[in-house]
DNA sequence: ATGGTCACG
DNA sequence: ACGTACGTGACCATC
């Protein structure tokens, strides 16, 4: 019998990328749909198919399927069309299905496909069609402006794009980006790029586009990036404030403003990661760029040819130029242009300044921690190595699970793909009964603190004696903001050992650290959310909200709760806002799965609220195919249509923890461009440093101290107006230890 | 490049 | 019978 294998992934992915984008009448790109569909129609008749297999592969059933949302929605679309076109005769497998072919099933199948032609829109035609040049001719650049700055409200195209190329660049040790030049697009004939060189600086560019952002709206990829260069005026002239309350979409073009067509991209679909303006192009124009890597490979732009850099920095401000009218316009639609322009846009200014600030870390200090630590770890090492009879790499876990389970014959637990598991939950079961396991687990902690605290933190201190973090705002899936190089959003906290490292982060001369955090924010969230009265009524009670959970779900007066009753309370807390699952509660408390389901009911019978506010959003995510946060912020969650059900109870808790996460994570950015602009405005040279989710650092001058921290707490606490109070708790210090 | 491990909220 | 808490990033070994 003749058997047909289609890989849905990689038709959809061949089809989506080799024609143009189309959408059919409800304005749905169905292109990639249409060709994998087109496709399998042809191979199915021309091979005389009897059975057609439907395959997801890897790509389909892990989570990097949402890096490419555009690609999950094809499948989606796909995947409804087939079966709807084939009716019941499908046989479910494990990541796919099969059905058997006849002419009525080809027959049906085309038709779907006949519903999946361009009714709508073909988008743009995939070519450059721009004149692109450049010049260093100062009065020619100045006259460009002078055009450039007529593109006033009004004016059909009453925006300019620009777009600056950067390199990185390695020197001494330390990497750091150089401005190479920028383009600039406004309109859809042309683009220029203008050279950093001899009378053309960086900083002329910068003054030239700060003039311009006066009295013309600006749009760039990366705008965080290009504040290195200039500072829009919207910025200079920002009115204190944002309003949670009663705001309502304004028209956000009556006055310039800057655009960042990443993070509208980002907003669009937070699920893909490593957005590009190639990706931009292709989405939303249908035209093909090259990516950055392939065009200059690893080798620095500056050895490029002139021609290939002045036409791929033309082409993105072109790109630029053209998004975004179609991604504000999508926005719109979605109602994310409050989020957009209230919230994600002048934060990307308030990250900028915090990047640019860093924070003061002690090299010295650093250094004799790290060597403090190398003590121990030598020790350790003699005395593992001792006790297995043989030196190895304790660093691998392949060699150390050799040595454990063979070797040495403990007892195994045989979990991941390559071998044992050598992970800190497997090992302290083994420790109390083998001294050898105990060292490994104090060796790997002490190991973790040296290459990844001492000895990696020490690599990213600068001349300035600070380190500049980068906060990335269009990477997470849930609208939280990350840290990268160094990453200062997981610097040790849990064991006091670790702690340690935070009394290498000090403030500069007369000032302090004040360090606000919200407490237990995202239940708060979720009792807002979920209207159940019983959680809100505990909020309104008194602090202890764990304490009062298991006092309500044990059915104890408050006073006799058990700490035993209460870790119990706190870790259901905890698992209801990640999407609980009985499975995960047992392994946290390290209970049985029984016993977890029995907490679990206990604490729905003591929140029915919530348990409806659980189905109530896995309902509508599953209607909608999204989810919402408070502010409107959208996690597209393609994984609950997955025919897998693992990866459809996945979407499931990604559904009941997406609304809260990001809920979280919207207030906190309200809370830090208010804190930014009234420090500003009270001029105070008092800095906002860092955030750590729900927790910002303001690097303090010692006479500002009481007005600052005062400030940060009430700023953090009002930043949105929930049905419990929000409450952030503040502590100054003279260094990060002392301040948390 | 990828997987295992572990640091944080 | 499956194999599981949510969200990140860095380092190391191994392929």
């Amino acid at each position: 019998m003749d058997k047909l294998i289609v890989n849905l992934s990689e038709y959809i992915r061949n089809a989506y990328y080799s024609m143009p984008v189309f959408t059919n009448a409800d304005d749905r790109v169905v292109s990639g749909a249409y060709g994998a569909l087109f496709k399998i129609i042809n191979s199915a008749r021309n091979e005389n198919a009897e059975l057609i297999e439907i395959v997801f592969p890897a790509d389909m059933s892990d989570n990097s399927s949402t890096n490419n949302n555009a690609l999950a929605d094809q499948t989606v679309l796909l995947t409804d069309s087939i079966r709807e076109a084939i009716g019941e005769a499908v046989t479910d497998m494990e990541s796919g299905f099969s059905f058997s072919v006849n002419d009525n099933v080809l027959n049906a199948l085309s038709d779907k496909l006949a519903a999946l032609s361009p009714t709508g829109q073909v988008k743009a035609a995939p070519s450059f069609n721009l004149s692109m040049r450049s010049t260093s001719d100062l009065g020619e650049v100045d006259e460009l402006f002078r055009k450039a700055s007529d593109c006033g409200p009004g004016d059909k195209n009453n925006y300019v794009a620009f777009y600056i190329l950067t390199d990185t660049v390695n020197k001494d040790d330390t990497k750091y980006k150089e401005i190479l030049g920028m383009s600039v697009c406004f309109n859809e004939n042309e683009a220029i790029y203008i050279p950093v060189e001899n009378f053309i600086t960086a900083d002329y560019l910068g003054k030239k586009l700060s003039e311009l952002s006066n009295s013309v709206s600006l749009v760039t990829f990366d705008i965080k990036e290009s504040y290195r260069v200039f500072t829009p005026f919207e910025v200079s002239d920002r009115d204190y404030g944002y309003s949670c309350k009663g705001e309502h979409t304004e028209d956000y073009k009556s006055k310039p403003r800057c655009f960042d067509d990443l993070i509208a991209a980002y907003l669009v679909n937070p699920n893909k990661n490593d957005y590009e303006v190639s990706d931009v192009a292709k989405e939303y124009l249908g035209l093909s760029l090259e990516k950055k890597i392939d065009l200059f490979g690893k080798k620095s732009i500056r050895e490029a040819d002139d021609k290939s850099v002045v036409q791929y920095a033309c082409k993105c401000a072109f790109v630029c130029f053209k998004a975004e009218p179609l991604i504000c316009k999508k926005l719109e639609k979605l109602q994310m242009l409050d989020l957009f322009y209230n919230i994600e846009m002048p934060l990307s200014y308030v990250l900028y300044s915090m990047e640019k600030e860093g924070i003061i870390a002690r090299r010295d200090e650093l250094k004799a921690y790290g060597d403090k630590l190398q003590i121990r770890i030598s020790e350790l090492e003699k005395s593992i190595y001792e006790a297995a009879g043989v030196e190895f790499n304790i660093n691998s876990p392949k060699q150390l699970g050799e040595i454990l389970f063979e070797r040495l014959g403990l007892p195994a637990e045989k979990k991941t793909k390559s071998g044992y598991s050598t992970a800190a939950d497997v090992l302290e079961k083994l420790a109390p009964d083998y001294p050898i396991v105990a060292d490994i687990l104090e060796y790997r902690g002490l190991a973790k603190l040296k290459s990844t605290y001492a000895d990696g933190l020490a690599a990213y201190i600068e001349e300035d004696g600070r380190i500049h973090t980068s906060f990335n705002q269009t990477i997470t899936a849930t609208g939280r903001i990350s840290s990268t190089e160094p990453n200062l959003q997981n610097i040790p906290m849990r064991t006091e050992l670790g702690r340690l490292i935070r009394k290498v982060f000090v403030p500069k001369e007369d000032h302090v650290f004040a360090d606000a955090d919200y407490s237990q924010i995202e239940l708060r969230i979720l009792a807002h959310m979920s209207e159940d009265q019983e959680l809100i009524a505990a909020y309104h009670e008194g602090k202890d909200i764990h304490g009062i959970t298991a006092s309500k779900v044990f059915h104890v007066p408050f006073e006799e709760v058990t700490p035993l009753q209460r870790r119990n309370a706190k870790a259901v807390n905890f698992g209801i806002v990640y999407g609980i699952s009985s499975f995960g509660l047992s392994q946290d408390l390290s209970i049985s799965v029984k016993e977890a389901k029995e907490y679990m009911d206990k604490y729905f019978e003591t929140y029915p609220g919530v348990k409806a506010y659980q189905e109530r959003v896995i309902a509508d995510a599953k209607e909608k195919g999204y989810s919402l946060t408070m502010f409107g912020r959208r996690r597209p969650i393609p994984e609950l249509k997955a025919s897998n059900y693992m990866m459809r109870q996945f979407g499931e808790r990604v559904a009941m923890n997406a609304p809260i996460q990001g809920t979280a994570a919207d207030i906190m950015k309200i809370a830090m461009i208010n804190v930014y602009f009234r420090l500003k405005k009270e001029k105070l040279v008092s800095k906002l440093i860092l955030q750590i989710h729900d927790e910002l650092v303001i690097e303090t001058l010692k006479d500002e101290e009481e007005k600052v921290t005062a400030l940060l707490t009430q700023e953090m606490e009002r930043a949105a107006d929930l049905s419990v109070p929000l409450l952030a708790e503040c502590h100054s210090g003279t260094d990060w230890y002392e301040a948390k």
